[in-house]
DNA sequence: CAAATAAAATGAACAACGTTCAAAATTCAA
DNA sequence: TTGAATTTTGAACGTTGTTCATTTTATTTG
């Protein structure tokens, strides 16, 4: 029975060991500059082990892609402290803008990058399990405030979508560098600014 | 001089005609399907051709953003008629998402993709000057807003960010395929019907 | 008109990429 | 020890963006 356990692990080894590497590689270099080359040499193995391990890059980037929504789920987790919805709301909103800014690759790869959709929908059963549990993690906390009797006369799932596309939107524009030359008088702090203008708004609900 | 001159629109015109190529080509197969040969082939011209008028396919890109821009533009341009501020702001929002719903790939180009941008810090004038146009306009409508009374100790540029960041994002997650697969009940309508919520919002201000 | 010059277009060649797969190396069971 | 199963290898293929010496075309000059 050994052998077959020691053997499963050992796979289960290296895959992670390709994963680290990756994930180191294209961090420091970005997700274009790193190439199947780049990872095997870093793990010392040849090209077509990766091959063994991943049926293809799109295969690398989404198990990356799923590693960030386990990254981003665990800074959720404090939420769970805090009772007030309209709180917590706020509160989630400033976690997924800092965790979007302080690890832009993985954003990028979790909410831009087709990459890991593309290797999903090639997949038998190509159900998007991450971003359903983020999204409805979002949706319930909206629904408790909306019981609560906030934002009366508002839908549920189009107020979520709402709340998720500005951080999205924020997240999205500041990494691919659109905030850069727009003449901000603080385009660093801008994100920051534009969110907390967002938290005024939210007073009136 | 004529031949100066006709020098000059022939360099112009074959300029354009490759832009054509590339923007056709890449509406139909996608931006990264769109490759320097199959530009070339497309207008029966040698791949070093597509060279000698643009450094490289990062610039070729970058002038398909700027046309983008001018699109975009002309969209706005009905804004002029709409006196009220706040609704201008409305129908300006309406507009912005309809643009870049219905040209994905051109949307990608201008606030997604970082190849125009990569393209301009290479410059050595880099200045954003169709972002910077673009934000101007729909920052001059919410000053007029402010002047209103609207948005009462709301500061002009992160208000300004935070709009654009909200049809922003809604526009990125569609086109990134986000919206799918995360259970909604309507997948399709879901950016409208969010855009929809947020004007419900906006009535409070 | 012919020769010299300038400008434009060419496409073979290069390096690097993702990907494949027959062969080699290693490990396991008998 | 032997033979089968598994794992690893890296050369090779087709594409990609890019370059540049060469050829072709257009213009000017004598």
């Amino acid at each position: 029975m050994g052998v077959a356990e020691r053997k499963a692990r050992e796979k289960e080894e290296l895959r992670d060991l390709i994963l680290r590497a990756a994930r180191k590689l294209f961090t420091e270099n970005g997700i274009e500059q790193t190439t199947i080359r780049n990872i095997a040499e870093a793990i010392d193995y040849s090209v077509g082990t990766v091959y063994v391990y991943f049926r293809n890059k799109d295969a690398i980037l989404h198990a990356l892609h799923s590693q960030g929504f386990g990254m981003l789920a665990s800074h959720f987790s404090v939420l769970a402290s805090v009772a007030d919805p309209m709180e917590r709301l706020r509160a989630m909103g400033r976690i997924y803008i800092k965790f979007g800014l302080e690890n832009r690759d993985m954003y990028e790869l979790m909410f831009s990058t087709k990459a890991p959709m593309t290797f999903l929908c090639a997949t038998d059963q190509p159900e998007w399990d991450e971003g359903k549990a983020t999204f409805t993690a979002l949706s319930s906390t909206v629904a408790e405030c909306l019981e609560a009797g906030h934002f009366a006369g508002h839908s549920l799932q189009p107020l979520s979508f709402m709340f998720w596309s500005l951080v999205h939107g924020m997240c999205s524009l500041e990494i691919s560098q659109r905030t850069q030359g727009v003449n901000l008088t603080d385009p660093s702090a801008i994100v920051d600014q534009a969110y907390t203008e967002f938290l005024k708004l939210l007073d009136h609900f």
